[in-house]
DNA sequence: CGGTATCCCCTAAGATACTG
DNA sequence: CAGTATCTTAGGGGATACCG
């Protein structure tokens, strides 16, 4: 076993806080942020769009992910399975078989992801736009700052005598 | 400037691979990849959250969300802000006042965010569910192996003859 | 107030090797 | 094939100190 959600979680009950303004809850320690943690973590994501499909094997599904560690797969999967996003079934043949499919609950969430998914593609260019924008702006104010900086140097040598 | 996306990341254009299950690129390098990292992150999902109702400060969202530390909000905000998501509003006062609100790509992603969101608290008890039928099936084989393992010492005990 | 710069720690994740 | 165990490292992230 290697970690767990065992520590002290917990329903998070409001605490009465003032701020309205929160609408879910901030704290660490909040067990719907740290579901989302869990689901929204980049390998889940990958696996729960590929299984949405078809069931797949557990080599499949390492082939099908560029990037993913035998070590990340099998920890990413154990997880989902936990969560009873996943099933899985072992087929006692041999070589030995294991099957990996979205569970009714897994498919509801696959769903929800898409729809992130999809925005994601839909805003890619305009976010790519935004940050060369950004990019730009720094580099000019970043430019900007350093012929200041040159210019006062300028000044202070025109000014003092020089020694040596 | 402390990262950036500046490596070599461009567009993931189809690699032609056999596999038509990969309805969305697994390539470690694609954009929309990269993107649904930096939105999907901890401290992003919860500015958004909290911008949605009205633009805040910087120490309002500091002190709205528990456990960032100023450095790491500095930091998320700045990447919301190179990714079109946020926009920051100096205010040349003594104090400064720094604003910092939903851009109008910012509002649709907090859109879609919140049904994942909503997903999350919908079945935070069935999750919560599964991983204790999870782990109570784990604890149960683990026992029968224990048991196994004791038995298996008990009889090769018995079969070898004392030494010492 | 609203940051940036620095140091430092600790864990998540990759690489590697071994097992049923 | 489908994993687990072990080691190691990069970098996420906290604490602190200092600037405009």
């Amino acid at each position: 076993m290697e970690d767990g959600t065992s520590e002290s979680l917990g329903y998070c009950a409001d605490t009465g806080v003032d701020d309205d303004v929160l609408q879910w809850d901030q704290r660490a320690d909040c067990e719907v942020r740290q579901i989302l943690d869990r689901i929204a973590d980049k390998w889940s994501l990958l696996v729960i769009a590929l299984l949405d499909k078809r069931s797949l094997r557990f080599t499949e599904l390492r082939r099908a992910i560029d990037g993913v560690s035998q070590r990340m797969l099998a920890r990413t999967l154990r997880h989902l399975e936990r969560d009873g996003l996943v099933s899985r079934t072992v087929h006692p043949t041999v070589p030995p078989r294991v099957d990996y499919a979205l569970t009714p609950m897994g498919a509801t969430l696959h769903t929800t992801i898409r729809a992130l998914v999809d925005w994601t593609e839909e805003h890619q260019n305009a976010i790519a736009a935004a940050r060369a924008a950004y990019d730009r702006r720094v580099a000019a104010e970043q430019e900007a700052a350093e012929r200041e900086e040159a210019e006062r140097l300028a000044v202070a040598r025109a000014v003092l005598p020089v020694r040596g």
